[in-house]
DNA sequence: GCCGTTTTCGGCCCGACTGTTTTCAGTCG
């Protein structure tokens, strides 16, 4: 079993024990033996026969080492089952819902019978719910907006799981398939949705009669739970979730075509086989074929586009809103990529809840080239992030200033604040004054209506010291509805009082949406793409981030961390009414 | 359940808020 799998299951079993009404230590043992799982650099089944080496691993004793022990040998664990048999159905989906925990969930099944979202959406529409002890009508309010966002999405599940459950198939039949000379993920996870429906990938053999090993391949991958349809060309199965995969092979001839047929969006691809019908030529999921049947051979995508009188489409924004008519005027806005981030403007470190010292944040920022770092630690008001009082405020910034020094690397000091509230900030104006960096986000009281939580955002756009609005609608992707909140009137604060708006980066946020930003990129908005590390890995997320301005159509002089270091100093020393027109001013 | 040790058991994350209720469950990262 890998990490993610193991420490799932162990914080599933920390939500029934909690639901059981055990100890909150040994639930919490059992919760910080599942973070620690999640943040390992290495499989922790490579170590899972050699007790002492995981007793090494902080957190782990005698009851967590038998529980790893048993997961990575067998693939199951009975003190998980013996809690599920114990405990109503559907506890483990309902405390997925912010404002049901484990209690709440058991009253609920118990009482009322739910065990899935439909059953409860339907509950509190009735009436029923909000009867339960400690269920307001105000917070049954809530909670139905949450489920409905999760009846909603149904078995979609978020980009970054997605990205990783594409790669780790994409492995495995290479590993099985040494014919397979090119692959690829498409549909929407290459587009970088937000949720996916399913994963489809295409891959190319030299020879047409290799095909049917690789398909032989994915049908008995490691995750097969049922396969749904296969011929010598494609299969499709689904996993114990129920959850779908595809998969297309070609030859190599026809594997740009089968890219860009996999995709873009139904409506791209259809404008495109227009196109192609146009010029008599076909566009099928086996590639760009001729009148004859015949594969138009000696192609790349960019040349495909081409091809069909069209400037090459990024795969993110092949979604027709607008790219094919530029595209066909050779006028795409250059978007951002990867390669233009110089910086990170929001991190934490153990000083906060961070997982890692300032050192190893440091040192993977360097390893990953960035050319500078903001440590962005919490403020007071965050006290279950360890948020720093004024004085240890203080004290960190003198350890990011020496760690600069030692490490050769430019580092901001900064702090991810809380904006409480009533818009009030959470750190005085002379404190702030001194920091490199602000960035002020809502953590509490996200369950206000729509004008306050609006004006709690724009009251503290108005200080002159927050530079930074970060993940504007708190969502979750999958898991937290975003707070409601008007989007418009926030953007044109932030360019009337010149304030940053972060798109971040974390495949759990993705927290403004694509069509936000398209909208904040016409207001002429500028941003921070930030990756809001907690942990050394995450600063791979970047991507993320990128993929998202990038389905934004934001180009690289509308982000602030495509600046060196000294420009973006300058950028910041500037009063804020001046730094939108400085921006304007960049080549 | 884990930890650190005073090697056997007491302490474990320091809070502030909401809503409901009069002691607590849940949330915020």
């Amino acid at each position: 079993m890998d990490n993610n799998s193991i420490s799932q299951v162990l914080a599933d079993v920390a939500v029934l024990m909690q639901a059981k009404g055990e100890n909150v230590f040994k639930v919490r043992a059992h919760s910080k033996a599942s973070d620690q799982i999640k943040s390992l650099s290495y499989p922790i089944s490579d170590i899972a026969d050699d007790a002492d080496k995981l007793g090494d691993i902080p957190g782990f004793g005698a009851g967590i080492i038998d529980i790893v022990q048993e997961l990575a040998r067998t693939g199951r664990l009975g003190l998980f089952e013996e809690l599920s048999e114990e405990l109503p159905d559907g506890v483990l989906e309902l405390v997925q819902i912010p404002g049901i925990g484990p209690k709440i969930a058991v009253t609920a099944a118990n009482d009322l019978g739910i065990s899935t979202y439909e059953q409860l959406a339907a509950s509190i529409e009735s009436g029923d719910f909000q009867r339960l002890p400690r269920i307001s009508k105000k917070g049954a309010a809530q909670i139905l907006r949450h489920v409905k966002m999760r009846v909603d999405q149904g078995k979609r599940i978020g980009i970054g799981p997605a990205t990783q459950a594409a790669s780790d198939v994409i492995a495995e039949l290479r590993d099985r398939c040494p014919e397979i000379t090119q692959i690829e993920v498409v549909g929407s996870v290459r587009r970088s949705a937000e949720l996916i429906g399913d994963i489809n990938i295409v891959c190319a053999v030299a020879n047409s009669d290799e095909s049917e090993t690789v398909i032989d391949a994915f049908t008995t991958l490691s995750n097969v739970h049922e396969v749904q349809s296969h011929d010598e060309q494609t299969a499709e199965f689904t996993d114990r979730t129920g959850f779908g995969y595809s998969v297309t092979v070609v030859t190599d001839d026809a594997f740009a075509g089968a890219l860009v047929y996999g995709t873009g969006s139904v409506s791209h691809g259809q404008q495109l086989e227009k196109l192609a019908i146009e010029q008599g030529l076909e566009l099928t999921r086996f590639g760009l074929l001729d009148s004859d049947g015949s594969v138009v051979a000696g192609q790349s995508e960019e040349e495909l586009y081409k091809r069909l009188g069209l400037e090459p489409v990024a795969p993110e924004i092949r979604e027709n809103t607008g790219e094919l008519e530029l595209a066909a005027k050779q006028a795409l806005p250059q978007t951002i990529t990867l390669g233009d981030i110089r910086g990170d403007l929001h991190s934490h470190t153990n000083w906060s809840d961070g997982r890692y010292p300032m050192e190893d944040m440091v040192a993977a920022a360097q390893e990953r080239g960035l050319e500078y770092l903001a440590i962005t630690d919490h403020s007071p008001s965050a006290t279950v992030a360890n948020g720093l009082k004024p004085d240890m405020l203080l004290a960190h910034n003198t350890a990011v200033r020496e760690m600069a020094e030692s490490s050769g690397m430019p580092l901001l000091t900064g702090t991810e604040m809380d904006i409480k509230p009533d818009g009030s900030l959470d750190y005085s104006d002379e404190l702030l004054a001194d920091l490199d960096i602000v960035i002020a986000s809502i953590h509490s009281g996200m369950e206000q209506d729509s004008s306050t939580m609006t004006q709690r955002v724009i009251d503290a756009m108005e200080s002159p010291h927050v530079d930074v609005i970060c993940h504007l609608t708190a969502r979750l992707l999958g898991k937290r509805a975003p707070v409601e909140i008007d989007i418009d009137a926030v953007l044109e604060a932030a360019v009337r009082t010149g304030t940053v708006m972060e798109i971040n980066a974390s495949p759990d946020r993705i927290d403004l949406r694509a069509d936000h930003v398209r909208k904040a990129v016409d207001l002429g908005v500028i941003f921070a793409i930030n990756t809001d590390s907690h942990r050394v890995l995450q600063f791979d997320n970047m991507r993320f981030g990128v993929n998202t301005a990038i389905r934004g159509w934001v180009e690289p002089n509308r982000v602030i961390n495509t600046l060196h270091y000294a420009e973006l100093m300058a950028f910041l020393a500037l009063p804020k009414s001046e730094r939108y027109a400085f921006n304007e001013s960049r080549g």
